[in-house]
DNA sequence: AGCACGCCGACT
DNA sequence: GTCGGCGTGCTC
């Protein structure tokens, strides 16, 4: 039998330098274990780091240069599979990124295993070797000292010392320790430890069968009477085992010296069984029945259960409006995957992956389903992994990064809520998740579902033009909501008149009035206060100083909580000043609307209003955004006060007004994709109201109420602003007429930096052009490559590194992806020595 | 990234 | 004269 010899390692050394496979020979003992996507240590340099297998070779490739060996294999069921592996090395070359980067986002942090070092005594026959080698300077008499007799003893005595503790219990003894260890007396190891373990449980289980252990209960002594009754308790169990010990000492009340004896006896055996932390154990989820499917359900399930029935990689954009029943058809089909012997995959945003959304999956598909959520422990987090990767779950719930669930046979991946920014992730890897599950599912001949009310313009536009062989999806439509109800009636209330009136309160008239309504009539209400580009910063009326971060651009967020001013980006904290610590004066204030004010302004227009505020600070302890939505079901109060997370994907019947505070703040943003945040934002928060028996009031309050967003959310009317935004983003070239690369360039030092972003935007175009792509976007060419910039960054520094950026928008069948991999690793070269750092942002969402 | 090797200042 | 500063070079 012919088994590989040698096995190509990327190492988690996430550099330039090391991005490539390294060459290990396979020991023998470790043939049988090791697989493409295996986990292993093996020694790099003067070190063990971790890495995974990304291929193998029956034989050792170039005769001469000898392998070091794999060290040790990490896993018992490799953590990857080398379609995942498949899929890292297409992200790194599609997101600039390295390889190990890639990899590492695949599986839980938990298996991020660094190396640790141990001290144990060294085999007496080398020691004696080593001393021929060892120079003068080691030739003192180790084994005679006092202090070398204490080292070797402790060592001995436990065997293995991680050398940390070692140093520490023998600080004053270094030099011994080190001379010790040159000496070979005694030998240090390295070791990769993985951040959590596992959790362990003694269980029992019988360890003869069934009928040899029921004759046993025949023959058993008088004596032993407690040990008869848990024989017979474990067989009655039979089907459970192993059973945890804990569970037989509580059920029958017995010692566990008891089962202690029947395992002496060799009828059982006492083993210790991995926990799996379940963060829902003990919840009980309310089963649930397909439901029936209206006409525009039944052809969208008909439609998505034909590419499955056909294992065809087909995309679909499931485009319906807010009730529309959605969720409903994800169920149906992915029943009909299960069905098929397949698994799938439910990726939401993670601010919508409430108890709710879990409850409706678990109720359908029980224990068959794992959730990964970003509040769960690390170790609960690994749990949820592993039920997947053994096969012991059949559907994956989860944000982002659940795309890389590692099921074997995927036949459907659905992505709800499909324009949410936060499937693109922002540190590297800088995928998205959309990409990641189309590019998936077609290696796999999966079908993908894209989910959304308000389709970003990305997806509908490639629907509708079917010109991108990538990524043309089939669109379906849902235009009535399930439960037969219209969409609520929405209001745009104009500020500028209000405050043309003489009302300077952050509420208007009708929204003043409306609530005072829902107060009498005890119906519930949400305001959303769209914060984006607000933050409570801190001004002088004075003199207009505004406090900023001393070492990022960036003014400082004020907190309440802990009266402190705080940095976002670097965390640095400061006490909040009383006077202006630039002219004295003590008008100094908090602006910005935050929830905490209009929280405060409630309690003052509406005495005894009960309202339940959600955002950042409420909701950083784990488990509060659920308990604050479970109190306002349970009608604990009237209103629900927050930010973005209030907006998506909640379902209350007994909501009838949603108001939002200003529509318009992130209107005015330099994104190019405002309008359609705004859009989105009032289009899912609109879908709050009336989703039941009760019909539902929006107001909205703007300051532009005109603005075509603003109104063709009014309207609930997605077409047409598509048609206005495509028209915007053809005249000012941006998605999805092209696509965007942003290259972030920092350094400490401001002149290198500018000197720098210049060659780099020279090398661009350079290379660009000596390629024939470099044409004006204007131009109606196929393909085109334009670079802008270069710029300082919107926030112009971040822990004393200045930053400046450039943008390349291109289109057309060209890598310009791999031209800017060039250029920033040309620029990195000559710069080698000058630590300027270089980031690519492929297809940013944000641009700031 | 780390870790070792290597070549120049402040100390016994 | 050494200890150690961190520049730079390599990792199958």
């Amino acid at each position: 039998m012919t088994r590989p010899q040698v096995a190509k390692v990327i190492v988690d050394v996430p550099v330039k330098d090391t991005d490539r496979p390294f060459d290990y020979s396979i020991p023998e003992s470790m043939r049988a274990w090791i697989e493409v996507g295996s986990r292993v240590g093996v020694p790099f340099g003067h070190r063990t780091v971790q890495g995974f297998v990304v291929a193998l070779q029956e034989e050792p490739s170039a005769a001469g240069i000898r392998l070091k060996p794999i060290q040790e294999v990490l896993d018992v069921v490799p953590p990857l599979s080398a379609e995942l592996v498949k899929l890292a090395e297409w992200m790194s070359r599609k997101y600039a990124c390295r390889f190990i980067t890639a990899l590492q986002a695949m599986v839980p942090t938990a298996l991020k295993g660094k190396a640790e070092r141990y001290i144990s005594l060294g085999d007496p026959a080398e020691a004696e070797e080593e001393d021929e080698y060892s120079g003068t300077l080691v030739r003192i008499e180790t084994k005679q000292t006092e202090e070398a007799r204490t080292i070797m003893a402790y060592v001995a005595q436990k065997g293995e010392v991680p050398a940390l503790q070692l140093s520490r219990v023998f600080q004053d003894s270094a030099e011994t320790i080190k001379a010790m260890l040159r000496k070979g007396v005694l030998q240090e190891n390295q070791s990769i430890k993985d951040k959590l373990q596992k959790k362990m449980l003694k269980a029992v289980d019988l360890a003869v069968d069934a009928n040899e252990a029921e004759a046993a209960l025949e023959t058993f002594p008088a004596k032993a009477q407690r040990q008869r009754e848990v024989l017979k308790f474990i067989l009655e169990m039979k089907e459970l085992l192993p059973l945890p010990l804990k569970e037989i000492l509580a059920s029958l009340q017995v010692s566990a010296a008891t089962v202690k004896g029947l395992e002496d006896k060799g009828l059982i055996a006492i083993v210790d069984q991995e926990v799996f932390r379940d963060p829902y154990r003990g919840r009980r989820f309310k089963p649930s029945a397909p439901l029936a499917l209206n006409d525009e359900q039944q052809h969208a399930f008909e439609r998505i259960r034909g590419a499955l029935d056909a294992f065809a990689h087909d995309v679909f954009l499931l485009h319906g409006v807010t009730g529309s029943g959605k969720t409903e058809v994800y169920l149906q089909t992915i029943q009909r995957c299960i069905e098929q012997g397949r698994q799938a995959i439910v990726l939401v945003p993670e601010i919508s992956l409430t108890p709710q959304m879990v409850e409706r999956f678990k109720g359908r598909f029980g224990d068959q389903v794992a959730v990964m959520h970003s509040r769960l422990s690390g170790g609960e987090r690994y749990d949820e992994w592993r039920k997947i990767r053994e096969g012991k779950v059949k559907v994956a719930i989860g944000a982002r990064s659940a795309v890389f669930a590692p099921f074997e046979h995927i036949g459907l991946i659905i992505m709800d809520e499909e324009h949410e920014t936060s499937y693109k992730q922002e540190e590297s890897p800088k995928y998205h998740a959309r990409d990641v599950a189309i590019r998936r599912a077609r290696e796999q001949g999966a079908a993908v579902i894209l989910g959304s009310a308000t389709p970003s313009l990305e997806s509908y536009y490639a629907a509708r033009s079917q010109a991108d062989d990538d990524f043309a999806p089939m669109l379906l439509e849902m235009k009535l909501r399930a439960l037969g109800n219209k969409l609520p009636s929405v209001q745009i209330v104009d500020m500028r008149e209000e405050l043309k009136e003489g009302n300077r309160s952050m509420f208007s008239r009708p929204l003043h009035r409306a609530i005072e309504v829902r107060l009498e009539r005890g119906e519930q209400m949400v305001l959303l206060l769209n914060r984006r580009g607000y933050s409570t910063f801190v001004m002088c009326r004075s003199c207009g100083y505004v406090a900023g971060c001393p070492e990022c651009d960036i003014s400082l967020t004020y907190h309440q909580k802990s009266n402190n001013l705080r940095c976002h980006y670097c965390g640095y904290a400061a006490p909040a000043p009383s006077v202006c610590p630039d002219c004295g004066s003590e008008h100094i204030r908090y602006f910005g609307t935050g929830t905490q004010r209009v929280e405060e302004e409630l309690a003052k227009l509406f005495p005894g209003i009960r309202v339940i505020r959600m955002d950042v600070d409420t909701t950083t302890e784990k488990g509060s955004h659920e308990k604050l939505l479970k109190q306002f079901r349970d009608k604990k109060a009237d209103v629900l006060l927050g930010t973005q997370m209030v907006a998506k994907g909640l379902d209350f019947p007994d909501v009838t007004l949603v108001g939002v505070i200003t529509a318009d703040s992130a209107l005015n943003l330099p994104d190019f994709r405002a309008g359609e945040k705004t859009f989105q934002l009032l289009t899912q928060v609109a879908g709050r109201a009336g989703r039941h028996q009760l019909p539902g009031e929006v107001l909205i309050q703007s300051y532009t109420p005109e603005h075509y967003s603003i109104v063709h959310a009014s309207g609930h009317d997605y077409l047409s602003f598509v048609r206005d935004e495509l028209k915007h983003r053809r005249n000012l070239h941006y998605p999805p007429y092209c696509r965007l690369i942003l290259v972030t360039m920092t350094h400490e030092q401001l002149p290198l930096l500018v000197r720098m972003a210049e060659n780099m935007v020279t090398a661009l175009k350079g290379k660009a052009g000596q390629r024939g792509w470099l044409g004006s976007l204007d131009r109606l060419t196929s393909d085109a490559f334009d670079v802008l910039g270069p710029v300082a960054s919107p926030i112009p520094r971040i822990k004393n590194r200045y930053r400046f950026q450039c943008m390349v928008k291109w289109r057309g069948n060209i890598d310009a992806v791999g031209l800017v991999r060039e250029a920033a690793e040309q620029l990195e070269e000559t710069a080698q020595h000058q630590k300027l750092q270089i980031a690519i942002d492929v297809d940013p969402q944000m641009l700031m």
